[in-house]
DNA sequence: TATATTTATCGTAAAAATACGATAAACGGA
DNA sequence: TCCGTTTATCGTATTTTTACGATAAATATA
């Protein structure tokens, strides 16, 4: 393989990660990476429990897109949703954060 | 605003960020969110100043398409490079990732 | 039971992302 | 100088994402 003439810095990172769990990485950081769920995600820190209704009150968007939105982030598992009569109460999934917490921070 | 009955877990993270930092992040999410994308990162960690060329090599797609990747890598900060004759040599950009560690240790 | 509330989903339009082949620019070597 | 090599960019097709209004399902309330 060709090579640099220039000075090659050691690896920043290791990146050692691969198969599923790269998968699974890989779709939260591709739900997270969207200015809209990053917002959703924020506010469900300081609003946790709260219904769609309120993150619609919140957002600048239709409640049917941010009903997509918030599909997307409890797909990749960022968060949970709980039915409460006829509003759904989200909240932050911890497990799933944490196990992004430590994954970032293996292999960063 | 309303109130779930259910339990409320503490916030397992702060996410505190906000304005171009918070953008800045966003982005660099959205870069790495992608599978081919990823792939090249962790392609640059055990190929430091490679070309191009290598990697086209490596992976499934045309040329065209993976200088665009790489472009979005660049712009996003991920990578830099570095012009060499009629090669560019690509390598992880250790400040924007030592940065994106920082942060993500300390809002996750 | 009828009505209001809440939300997910459907259908669809518009925008963005992804992919490719072709090509031009820039450089090195014969 | 001419030719080969390398890569970014252009033009474009396809797919995916994002957005909306309308609606159905489920539940609470009068």
């Amino acid at each position: 393989m060709t090579q640099t003439k220039t000075a090659i810095p050691p690896a920043c990172c290791t990146l050692k990660i691969a198969g599923q769990e790269q998968e699974r990485l890989v779709s939260m950081l591709k739900a997270l990476g969207n200015p809209i769920r990053f917002e959703i995600v924020k506010f469900l820190v300081t609003h946790p429990g709260c219904i769609t209704g309120d993150i619609v009150e919140y957002l600048p968007i239709a409640q049917a897109t941010v009903s997509q939105h918030l599909k997307v982030l409890k797909d990749a598992g960022w968060i949970s949703g709980v039915i409460e009569g006829t509003a759904t109460c989200y909240q932050l999934d911890e497990k799933t954060i944490g196990w992004f917490r430590s994954v970032v921070t293996d292999i960063f």
